[in-house]
Order: C-alpha cells, then sequence, then structure tokens
DNA sequence: AAACCGTGTTAGGAAACCTTACGCAATTGT
DNA sequence: ACAATTGCGTAAGGTTTCCTAACACGGTTT
C-alpha cells in the first residue's frame, strides 16, 4: 500500500561512493556506524551498502556533529524521532480501520 | 527548471550490485557496453558505476535479446526512439517559448 | 586524573573489479 | 556451402576497493 518501493531505499551504494557523496571519510562513515547512527546493509563479502536515504541521514549527522552535538545524543533524538513516527503510524492505521469499518468492507462474495 | 535531480539518473552502483539487481552475468553487462547499449560512468581508479535507470535498461535490454533482437538491432530502436524524444524535446521548448513571448515577459528592470 | 569522544593513520588481508584473450555453439551474411 | 559475426562462458594476471584491528592524540566529560 505504501509504495516504497522507491530507490531511495534501496541499499546498492558502496562505502567509497558514499564518501564522494557526503565528503565524509570512511572512517567518519564507519565511525557513526559503531555508534549506530547507520545501519548499512553487508555483501556476501562483507563491504557495506548504503541507500540514498542513509547518505542523506549522514550528511545530517555530519551537520549536527559540526554543532558540536555528539553521537550519543544524535541517538537518543533519532529514537525519539523514530518512536513518535511509529505512534503516529499506529493512529493513521486506526483510521484508516475505522473508516474500512463504515464504508469499505468489500469483503464475501460481492462481485 | 526540469528536476532531474532525481535518484534515478545518479550512477552509483557498481556492477557486482547490477549483477544481483538484474540476474545478468557481469561479462553480459560489459559486453552490453562494448556494443554501446548502455554508458556507465568511471571511479577514479576505472570501476563502472550504474544508475537505476541503466539498471532498468539493462533488463528491457535482456528481454529483447531473449526474444532474438541483435544488439545491433536494439540499438538502432534506440537511436530512433532517441531522436525522437529530443525532437518532441525541441517542439515543446518552441511551444514553451511562444508563450514566454505572449505572456511571460518578465526581463529588464521591473522588480 | 581517568575515561570518553571523534578522527587520522597504518598494516595486512580479502573482496571486487578490470582488461585481454581463447573458445564455441548458434546465427547471419555472401 | 562457407565465412563472418553474435552472445556469451571462462581463465589469467593485475589493480582498486573494502575490511578489521590497533595505535595515536587533542578535546571534552565525568
Amino acid at each position: 500500500m505504501t509504495s516504497d518501493f522507491s530507490y531511495k531505499n534501496k541499499k546498492v551504494i558502496t562505502i567509497g561512493i558514499v564518501r564522494d557523496l557526503t565528503g565524509l571519510s570512511e572512517r567518519q562513515i564507519r565511525y557513526y556506524e559503531e555508534r549506530k547512527l547507520i545501519f548499512p546493509e553487508r555483501s556476501p563479502g562483507g563491504s557495506r551498502k548504503y541507500s540514498f536515504a542513509d547518505v542523506e541521514l549522514l550528511v545530517e549527522i555530519a551537520n549536527k556533529i559540526e554543532d558540536g552535538v555528539q553521537t550519543h545524543e544524535i541517538r537518543k533524538e533519532m529514537l525519539r524521532a523514530q518512536k513518535k513516527q511509529s505512534q503516529d503510524d499506529v493512529r493513521k492505521k486506526m483510521i484508516q480501520g475505522q473508516l474500512n469499518a463504515q464504508f469499505g468492507i468489500r469483503k464475501g462474495p460481492s462481485s
């Protein structure tokens, strides 16, 4: 239902490209992973694979760090944001459910 | 004006990932390049870099080849399609120019 | 003062990629 | 019929890219 078939979230970019795209060093990129701010996938051989969304996130992270925010704090912020998001999702689903109950009942032999 | 700032056309994917994404062999992917059907960029070190658009194109190419169409023919088709496209672009630009001339004149000291 | 933070750098090794070239069945062109 | 081309597989040898682990180090925090 939610598209999410987007290119934005496919993990297909190697760390060298991410380095070029963000201007960060590989060391930095790996370090932010170590601090659980980013979660690349791995190829069978162990190489990291990032998405465009990851690239954007990395830039945001780098900006915050420049502003003196610690990875520790950034992580908390992210968890907070994430939690609120999932709450919002639940609410939306509930409303959707209400609507379906009222009007959208299209189950059973009705063709 | 035309966005094209899309992820779809950024060349960021290495050949191994393209292989996984398309199911083609690296040999095939390189061969189609040799036959001028696809044009990856290169990293400073010489590694090929593809876009999602390239990946889609590769799948189309592979399908045609399965249907017995030769690379030679596919290339012609592509050139044809490309030419028509650029013609269409020109027409659109001309119309745009007309409209600007009629209504959109916003140049010179007018603030 | 001790511990932690964010990063550069080095070292050694493995994975991924590159080009070149031979081979070969199947098509295509002459 | 026969030569040439097509669309790959595969192997060899070499370069690039990526990986982890570890030491260093100036700045914060605690």
